[in-house]
This record gives structure tokens, C-alpha cells and sequence, in this order.
RNA sequence: UCGCGGGUAGUUCAAUUGGCAGAACACCGGACUUUGAAUCCGGGGGUUGCAGGUUCGAUCCCUGCCCCGCGAACCA
């Protein structure tokens, strides 16, 4: 490999990855790398969480470390397998790997639990008595101290023997806690006296009936990272609060000194969509999608299920980089990533989504009284030769766009209109004629003559068309169901100013129609993603080829045209 | 009210850490075109939140102010 170092200055590394170059080049943690994605298994992963994984993968693989998947469970109420399932599908289809087996916070209660009575011995916990809402009023406000509890100064043989009965199952529910003794004055709310463990009789997915006291987060997350060897701890802005805490923790119980650092970045946000999680389950529960995989879902499996490649998701979570400063992506980024990589392997077909009858007139019938059919070769993907061409029948029966055609048109429209000849790509100039009208005035069909001359799509004599338009022969036409999206949401920031973002949803968000395509489409694998010719990229259905989702449409001059009017 | 974090084109990020403020997306124009796509070329866009200070020189360092976000779960 010859590099020339001149000529391409390294490319600008984000905060994140600033901070572990300077750590290895210092020699901190031994020169050694490793991160973690730490899913709750109470939901299904969402773009955001993309960016996340792609964070913390990224930079395990960029400095030859590694990247855990570690489940953080320490909540049983919420929490359920079928979520770590899903969640290890969707890694895989996002093409990272965890290095080495799966964890579990769960997989550390029993070390969690010791730690916990060093410090009580400590004197560094106790057992408090009094209720949620006492507790959560002695905490104090912003600019307030808090008070301290009754509890606060039991000795340590007691609060020994309290932990001890709340783990043995001696109290109810609620009835007592495990708190750190810190700080009830501190300024920051986490390092008043937070609860450390809490007793609850649910079984829980992986211990089952072994546990009725749990740990709260800010006990289970630092000891868990530090167990595995984490030495970079990369969370989103909402904990910058907690690294006090996680810092403390760690410090009580004799670690070796390259203890895990946390790092907070800004979370992903996105115009014109929610990823709230409460939120995304109102539109599931309400039915306003059809479930969590729904195409117009931000979740992973909706993306996937729309046509999102998980590369151009990979490609735009790279380039919008990573920061603290809260921001909002605009969502036509991460399409236009969908698109540059469509634009490169999506096979090319054609299909009509708004079908208008087109019949050509002076189009040759047989001896027999049937119509000719003509097989016109076409380019599979003029972006990649490779990709060769295909056969694709036309004859003088066809379906076009109905946009296509405009009796009446405004300036500036190229397409079919009284007297205009145009190109029915791949196959020959067309003459419009006439209109067909019903009853009401609307165009039922369109009348057209073509020139023999012109097969394949040009003119011998050099002469040009302004518009090159799609078309699917009737007697062969394949149906097929389409859903064209529109956003979820209509305004830019769903949810600001305070409004319900539900308020605020597009009822209109799926418009489905009977598509006409051709033959080709019927041979479209679940899942695969071509592009309608122009008028954008769809992807045959995990479940159902026959069924189509717009994945994005394809960039669209002439309605910039007409928003400009 | 207190603490923490943040503020650079419309948007997301850069700016070799004090040396002519750039890129991508979006937008506009042109070329090319058998997708009004793609591709190529060009353009508009900025009081670097504000005001002072240090300096030959400040997006960068200092002071004050303003604005935005997060934080008072036995959620994570």
C-alpha cells in the first residue's frame, strides 16, 4: 500500500474519537479500546439508536478494539426476551458484531450485591424506610439543599442486616430502599442519597425468581463497564448529570486505577419525526401504523422494511459526525444518502402508480386479428453496465403515468399533450392525438399515433423530444400494490412549542393504489429494492413481493417548478 | 432559583488549536441526458449569540451578558 501524506489530510476526527486518540497515544488503558452498546431490552431499536451503535462500533473498529453488546436488565417490570431478540436481529441486518459473547447487567447482580454491602461497610449506604414520595421530597429542588434522612445515620450491623432481609425477601414491595450516602446538599440532584437498589417481586427474563431486589441504573451501568473492561463509555447528553455518580461508585470499590470514562454526545434528532419512545408506542397502540415495523416507523425494522440500506444508514450517521450541541438533522440528508446508494445498485423498471390508458392507433395488428407484440431490450441500470438489460413487451395498448398527460398544460410541462411527440423509453416516439373524455370531463384515455422509424427510441433523422416517459403494456402488465409515503409528521418539529406531535400527524401519510407494472416486477424477491423509473425507489415487501413501499422519491425539478408557481 | 452542557451558512459539521471562515445536504443557474433522475460546472448565501478586553492579528484566549437544552424516578 503506498500512501502519499501530502495529498489527503486525515479527515477531521470527532470529539469522541479525538478523546480515545489522545488516550492511546498517551499509553492510558494500555493502549487498549473497547466500547459498548448497552440496549434496555424494553423496545425496539430506532435510528437513533443507529447512530449509537455506529459511534460505538466505529470507534472499535477505527483503533483495533472491541465493542460489547451488553443488555442493561436491572428493570424486569419493563423489560422482556423478546426485545433482546429483536435487538440482536437488528444488529446483525445493521452489519455490526458484538466482540464476543452477549452480556447482561443480570449476569453481575451477584458481584453487584457484594459491592454493595462494601459499602455499607464503608458507611457509604443505608437502608431507608421511608416512601417514594418522603424521599422524593427530602431531595430538595434547584438552588435548594435537600434533607437528610432518619435512616441516613443507622450503623453499619444494621443497615447489614436490613440489605440483608431485602434481599431474603423479608419487606414488601417499596417498603425499604438501599441509598449511597453522599451528598444531600450537593447541587447536582444524582449525588443527593440516590437509590441504589429497590425491592420488587417480578421475576425477571434471565435470573427469573433468584432476585426480589434490584439495582437501580446508576449501580449496575459503571460496574458493569468496568467488569468487562470497558474503557470508553459513550451515553447520550441525558446522563452528563450521572458521571458524578458513576464516577463515584466506581471510586469506592478499589478498581484498578484505568477505571471506564464516560462520554456524553447529543442524541440524533430528525426533522418531521418523533423518536420518543413513548410516542412511537402511541402510534402503534393507536393504530396509526400498522406495528413497530410499520414503513413509516423510524425504528430499525420499519427502515428496513421501507427500503433504507443499512449502509446509506451507516454512510449518513458517519457524516453527520458527532457532537454535544443539540441539533436537528433534516431528514432530506438521510435521504439523500438512501438515494445516492439506490441511485448505484437498484435495478431500473418501469411501472405506472396513477395508470392512464394510452392506446396507439396506427399500431400494426396481426393476421389473426390480435394485436403485435414487440419485446424492446432495456437497460437494467444505466449506472452499472453489469447489470445488463432485459426484454420487456410493448404494444399499441399501453398504461402511462397520468401525470404524464395534460390536455391543457401549464408552460415549462415537457410531457404528453394534444400535438406533442414524446419518447415511450426504450421504445418509440409517440404523437398524442386525442383525448378521451367521460362524462364528467375527465381523461379516460389517450389517443396516439407512433413512428415505426423511431424503435428502440430515436429518430433517424436526429430530430429530439423534450421528455422520456414510462409506460407498461396492458395485455401484459403485472398488478402490484403500492404505498407511497408521505412524512408522519407534517411540521418540521413535531412536538415543539408543547403540541401533542400527535396533533400534528399527516392522515394522509400512505396513499396505496393498484400499480400496473411489467412482467419483470412479478420476479422481485422480498425485500429487494428497484427503482420505478422516475419516479423513485420501492422495495418489495419482507412478507409480500407483490406489495411495494416507496423507499424515497427520486429528486423532482418539475414540482419545484410548480411549488414556485 | 441552582448545577451542568451548548451556541460557526437554511441544516449538519470543519477550520492543521491565534494566521485569508470551508464542506456536505438544501436552494438557484448552466452543460449533458433515452429517467425533469444520475453526472459535470458555476452561483447565492456568515456581524462565528451579544458587548468589551488582550494581541500586529481572535471562531479560537480573558471578562460580563443573552439565548437554547438537560437535571429534583425506587426508569434507562
Amino acid at each position: 500500500m503506498s500512501d502519499s501524506p501530502d495529498e489527503t489530510p486525515a479527515p477531521s476526527l470527532d470529539f469522541v474519537r479525538e478523546k480515545v486518540a489522545a488516550d492511546v497515544a498517551s499509553g492510558r488503558y494500555g493502549g487498549r479500546v473497547q466500547t459498548r452498546f448497552p440496549p434496555e431490552p424494553n423496545g425496539f431499536l430506532h435510528v437513533g439508536h443507529a447512530k449509537s451503535i455506529y459511534l460505538n462500533f466505529g470507534i472499535a473498529e477505527d483503533f483495533g478494539g472491541s465493542c460489547f453488546l451488553r443488555f442493561d436488565d436491572t428493570n424486569p417490570e419493563t423489560e422482556d426476551v423478546s426485545y433482546v431478540d429483536a435487538i440482536q436481529q437488528d444488529l446483525e441486518w445493521l452489519g455490526v458484531a458484538p466482540s464476543g459473547p452477549v452480556r447482561y447487567a443480570s449476569d453481575y447482580f451477584e458481584q453487584l450485591y457484594d459491592w454493595a454491602e462494601l459499602l455499607i461497610t464503608k458507611g457509604l449506604a443505608y437502608v431507608d424506610d421511608q416512601d417514594k414520595e418522603t424521599i422524593s421530597e427530602q431531595r430538595g429542588g434547584f438552588g435548594q439543599p435537600g434533607v437528610e434522612s432518619p435512616h441516613r445515620d443507622r450503623s453499619v450491623e444494621e443497615n447489614l442486616r436490613l440489605f440483608r432481609q431485602m434481599r431474603d425477601g423479608a419487606f414488601d414491595d417499596g417498603a425499604r430502599v438501599l441509598r449511597a450516602r453522599i451528598d444531600m446538599q450537593a447541587d447536582n440532584m444524582w449525588l443527593r442519597d440516590p437509590v441504589l437498589y429497590r425491592i420488587r417481586r417480578v421475576p425477571h427474563h434471565r435470573t427469573g425468581d433468584a432476585w426480589c431486589i434490584y439495582p437501580t441504573y446508576d449501580w449496575a451501568h459503571g460496574q458493569s463497564d468496568a467488569i468487562e473492561g470497558t474503557t470508553h463509555s459513550v451515553c447520550t447528553l441525558e446522563f452528563t448529570d450521572h458521571r458524578a455518580l458513576y464516577d463515584w461508585c466506581l471510586d469506592q470499590l478499589d478498581l484498578p486505577s484505568d477505571r471506564p470514562e464516560q462520554t456524553e454526545f447529543a442524541r440524533l434528532n430528525l426533522t418531521h419525526t418523533v423518536l420518543s419512545k413513548r410516542t412511537l408506542r402511541l402510534l402503534v397502540e393507536q393504530g396509526h401504523v400498522d406495528g413497530w415495523d410499520d414503513a413509516r416507523m423510524p425504528t430499525v425494522r420499519g427502515l428496513r422494511r421501507r427500503g433504507y440500506p443499512a449502509a446509506a444508514l451507516r454512510a449518513f450517521t458517519d457524516h453527520i459526525s458527532v457532537a454535544k450541541t443539540n441539533s436537528v438533522v433534516d431528514i432530506e440528508l438521510l435521504e439523500s444518502f438512501v438515494r445516492t446508494h439506490h441511485n448505484r445498485h437498484a435495478l431500473r423498471r418501469m411501472a405506472v402508480v396513477e395508470p392512464l390508458k394510452l392506446t396507439i392507433t396506427n399500431w400494426p395488428v396481426g393476421a389473426d386479428g390480435t394485436a403485435h407484440v414487440e419485446w424492446m431490450d432495456v437497460v437494467n441500470n444505466p449506472e452499472d453496465e453489469t447489470a445488463g438489460t432485459r426484454s420487456v413487451p410493448f404494444c399499441g395498448e399501453l398504461w402511462i403515468e397520468r401525470d404524464d398527460f395534460m390536455a391543457d398544460p401549464p408552460p415549462k410541462y415537457f410531457r404528453l399533450t394534444p400535438g406533442r411527440e414524446v419518447r415511450l423509453r426504450s421504445a418509440y416516439f409517440v404523437t398524442a392525438t386525442e383525448a378521451v373524455l367521460d362524462d364528467e370531463g375527465n381523461v379516460v384515455e389517450v389517443l396516439a399515433t407512433y413512428d415505426p422509424t423511431t424503435q428502440g427510441g430515436t429518430a433517424p433523422d436526429g430530430r429530439k423530444v423534450k421528455s422520456t416517459m414510462h409506460w407498461v403494456s396492458r395485455p401484459h402488465a403485472v398488478d402490484v400494490t403500492v404505498h407511497r409515503y408521505e412524512r408522519l409528521f407534517r411540521s418540521k418539529h413535531p412536538g415543539a412549542d408543547g403540541n401533542d406531535p400527535l396533533d400534528d400527524r399527516d392522515p394522509n401519510s400512505r396513499i396505496t393504489t393498484l400499480a400496473r407494472a411489467e412482467p419483470a416486477l412479478g420476479e422481485v424477491a422480498a425485500g429487494d429494492v428497484v427503482q420505478f423509473e422516475r419516479l423513485g425507489y420501492f422495495a418489495a415487501d419482507l412478507d409480500d413481493p407483490a406489495v411495494f413501499h416507496r423507499t424515497v422519491g427520486l429528486r423532482d425539478e418539475w414540482a419545484n417548478i410548480q411549488k414556485q408557481r
